[in-house]
DNA sequence: GTGCGAGTAC
């Protein structure tokens, strides 16, 4: 945003500073008037300096009046507006500077509870975390409206803390502030993050008692919790019933379908929401796009990025990702470059995708030359460029990339990625090197079930099936709960090396451990002991 | 005030 002449919290306005560039000054502004004045102005500010500045030129012409009577009539409320203006036009500048003004004129205007709500407000909108809780921490108890609470509850959420959300809720809740239909979607962001889902639900049941359950923003937020709990069912339910949507509720509907892998389901949605004249968002299209990637539907996909064109949306950072993410999966990957050349603007997201398209499309050195330029545009390698070059040197058994890879990966502190150590347990292990493969396993402080599996399994592929075992055991005694797939992995490598006696003990223990067999687990056995005439005991183990 | 894109394995 550019500088902004702004005369607060000096008493002159500029046109006092430079008089003779103003040979007619500018009638001080019927002190009635200025309020309303800001309060149209910030209707109207979206994001435009000249509204931001005209405001700011109304407030310093007020304020420069020697009278303590103009001073009075400059009363808190204008700055309130004044900050809504700044709201509005997105300027963190802008507010930080009516915050400073507030604090010179006194605590009978920093200690406003109305201003003091709207500062909290204004810096939780422009994601000034600490500030906003600064502001809200500031106002007194008997203050903090619901309004207040909904906005500092709300930036906890958006920034992912959780928690932290939900713990505000409940301490709205306890100061005896009744929820409304503002906090409670963010409330269920919250429930929706930790994957509360009876939390969630019972934050429904209160909006029902509420009577906020009806609302347009409620619902739509309850359609995308239930989706994201896996509830598919009880977020069509929510959907039906609602007296009004707006393309957020069927947005939200199309992706509870898409993260439940009901993707025809999501596909006719889209087609149902074009029949309903509703006008498909870049979130829509985007939807579509990951839809249609995972379906590998081509038709569909190709749909999607012509709507896109169709209804001019500007085909942003997301929204040309997951066509790239769309054309690769499909592997039109010249569609993808296309689209990828074709963009302004590019994030390490971008870069990823692309660069994943050329390896598994096995144009290696497009994809090398990607990195190169990525690099150029001043990105760094992150843990998931690292890991879509280690497992192309994989493929291609190239070991002295690979090695570099792993450089990188350890001067970046990328190395503690999961991914990126699977990849390169792989990595040495498909050269023989099982001995470096456990280096990168030991070098884990966090070692998931995935993790586990892959050393074990890199382990028991190669016959070495008193190492896997060892490490199954090793796993157990950390407190980690094997899968079935890494017994598996030893069952079948005792098997493999005739070692029946061994392969039966370990699943005799697997049933100890109260871990089920799956499908795999019986056929390995069955066929496995089939011609060692050792029916008899498996048949014992297993019942 | 509600919705969005990436990794072989979870």
């Amino acid at each position: 945003m550019a500088s902004l002449p702004l005369p607060i919290p000096a008493i002159t306005s500029p046109h006092a500073s430079k008089p003779h560039d103003a040979p007619v000054p500018a009638p001080r502004p019927a002190a009635s008037s200025v309020h309303a004045v800001l309060a149209s102005l910030s209707q109207h500010a979206h994001a435009h300096d000249d509204a931001l500045h005209d405001a700011f030129a109304l407030v310093a012409r007020a304020e420069g009046q020697p009278s303590p009577a103009a001073a009075v009539s400059v009363g808190p409320e204008v700055y309130a507006s004044l900050l809504q203006c700044c709201v509005a036009a997105g300027s963190l500048r802008a507010g930080r500077q009516v915050h400073a003004a507030l604090v010179k004129r006194g605590p009978y205007y920093s200690r406003n509870a109305y201003v003091g709500t709207k500062l909290a407000v204004f810096y939780a909108r422009c994601g000034a975390l600490a500030d906003a809780e600064r502001a809200f921490e500031a106002l007194p108890e008997r203050d903090r409206n619901a309004f207040a609470w909904a906005a500092v509850i709300g930036l906890w959420s958006r920034a992912g803390l959780h928690a932290r959300a939900l713990d505000g809720f409940a301490a709205m809740l306890g100061a005896g502030v009744p929820a409304d239909n503002f906090v409670v979607p963010t409330v269920l962001k919250a429930c929706a993050g930790l994957g509360l889902f009876r939390a969630g639900r019972a934050v429904h049941g209160y909006a029902w008692k509420a009577g906020i359950a009806e609302c347009v923003y409620v619902m739509s937020s309850l359609v995308d919790f239930y989706g994201k709990c896996g509830q598919v069912e009880d977020a069509r339910g929510v959907f039906d019933a609602m007296p009004e949507r707006t393309v957020v509720s069927w947005n939200s509907m199309l992706m509870a379908y898409i993260h439940n892998s009901r993707i025809d389901e999501a596909v006719e949605l889209f087609y149902e929401m074009r029949v309903e004249g509703v006008l498909p968002t870049r979130v829509s299209v985007v939807s579509l796009l990951s839809a249609s990637a995972e379906l590998e539907a081509v038709d569909e996909g190709r749909q999607g990025h012509a709507v896109a064109v169709s209804s001019g949306l500007e085909i942003d950072v997301i929204l040309g990702s997951s066509m790239i993410n769309f054309y690769c999966k499909v592997g039109l990957v010249e569609a993808a470059e296309a689209v990828f050349e074709q963009m302004e603007e590019r994030d390490i997201v971008t870069w990823n995708l692309m660069i994943a398209g050329y390896f598994q499309d096995g144009q290696v050195d497009k994809a090398f030359d990607a990195c190169r330029r990525m690099l150029e545009t001043n990105l760094k390698f992150d843990c998931v460029t690292l890991a879509s070059i280690i497992m192309a040197c994989v493929k291609s058994c190239s070991m002295m990339v690979g090695t570099a890879a792993h450089g990188y990966a350890v001067r970046n502190d990328l190395d503690s990625d999961r991914a990126v150590a699977c990849g390169l347990i792989d990595l040495y292990a498909s050269t023989g090197r099982i001995e470096h493969a456990r280096r990168v396993f030991n070098a884990m402080s966090q070692r998931d079930l995935v993790l586990w599996k892959v050393m074990i399994s890199t382990y028991a592929d190669r016959g070495m099936s008193s190492e896997a075992l060892k490490l199954l055991d090793h796993m157990q005694l950390e407190g980690m709960s094997p899968t079935a797939a890494c017994w598996d992995s030893v069952i079948s490598a005792f098997l493999r090396n005739g070692q029946f006696e061994d392969a039966l003990e370990v699943f005799k223990q697997m049933l100890l451990t109260r871990t089920r067999p799956n499908l795999r687990t019986w056929s390995l056995l069955i066929s496995g002991l089939s011609k060692t005439g050792m029916h008899q005991e498996f048949t014992k183990v297993a019942c």
